[in-house]
DNA sequence: AGTGTATCCTGCAGGC
DNA sequence: TGCCTGCAGGATACAC
């Protein structure tokens, strides 16, 4: 999917026109990215405000009046692409799923080739229960080098499959997860409780920087995605390792590898990212 | 309890 | 050209 810093660009550009529009109606040309029918879902969010556009971890926020919040997650393919008017001609979206219509006569339309995506109508206090099930936002305060390195104490699991567990913490997908492994000089397929004290501290530094560097160039596009506006993210060229088996490590010149951890893709330096620690930082 | 596997869906690249 | 296989940014119901 998109990640977190695509998500983030996403709701970047929505914030810009989104806000006070108010839904007239909706058309889904593919019920099955809701988890209602399209007509009970259509009667919830009809005649509402949009009043804020936010995130959380990959999600994206649309904050309605009265407390309800439509929560989209974006799944492998998916995004939310906006448009001044009923789109046609050039810019038409290749795969629409749900269409908001606003009664300004622009239109938000949730596109998802593969419809791996969601998009749901939550009351503000099912919002608050679903979120606080959710781990921390790895961008904010209290996201910190210790609490991670505590949290990865506890458990046996691959730390690649760990930084993907959404209950742990929030918006990091499998291109970050390698990224930042790389950065920290952590081996993808490591126990999580193996991680000392100076390595969590390094990949929680890691992590931010990597997310950072992304949402500040727009995010990644390997293929599909694209921001609200339809343009692609430019950090795909800036990735050390995600996609790049064979070719040289840019921080020690060693080919990178591809391994498979729970049926997915890992990239990883095998210098920079020994299996037992003590690797050179890149 | 915590992990890994298979699965949802469409499309593309590469091998033959 | 066409057919086949494998793979893809995610999340989750299962079996162990």
């Amino acid at each position: 999917m998109p990640e977190l810093p695509e998500a983030e660009t996403i709701v970047r550009g929505l914030r810009r026109t989104v806000p006070g529009e108010r839904i007239r109606g909706v058309d889904v040309p593919h019920p099955d990215v809701l988890r209602a029918s399209p007509r009970a879902f259509a009667a919830r969010v009809r005649g509402r405000r949009i009043e804020g556009v936010g995130r959380r971890g990959k999600n994206v926020l649309l904050l309605l009046d009265g407390g309800r919040v439509i929560a989209v997650n974006l799944g492998m393919t998916g995004t939310l692409l906006r448009f001044r008017e009923v789109p046609r001609g050039g810019a038409v979206p290749t795969h629409p799923a749900v269409r908001f219509r606003f009664r300004s006569g622009g239109v938000l339309v949730f596109d998802d080739q593969r419809r791996f995506g969601t998009v749901e109508v939550l009351e503000a206090d099912a919002w608050t229960e679903r979120q606080a099930r959710m781990g921390p936002e790895p961008l904010e305060d209290a996201f910190t080098g210790e609490g991670l390195f505590r949290a990865l104490r506890a458990s046996v699991s691959p730390v690649r499959s760990w930084l993907l567990d959404q209950r742990r913490i929030a918006g990091v997908g499998n291109i970050y997860a390698s990224e930042a492994l790389h950065l920290a000089g952590i081996h993808p397929a490591r126990r999580a409780r193996t991680v000392t004290r100076r390595e969590a501290v390094r990949l929680h530094e890691a992590i931010r920087s990597v997310l950072q560097a992304a949402i500040d160039h727009g995010g990644t596009t390997i293929r599909d995605y694209r921001n609200a506006d339809g343009e692609a993210g430019g950090y795909g060229r800036r990735l050390h390792v995600y996609g790049r088996e064979g070719e040289p490590c840019p921080a020690c010149g060693t080919e990178l590898r591809r391994t498979v951890i729970s049926n997915r893709s890992a990239y990883y330096c095998p210098t920079c990212q020994p299996r037992r620690g003590g690797g050179r930082r890149p």
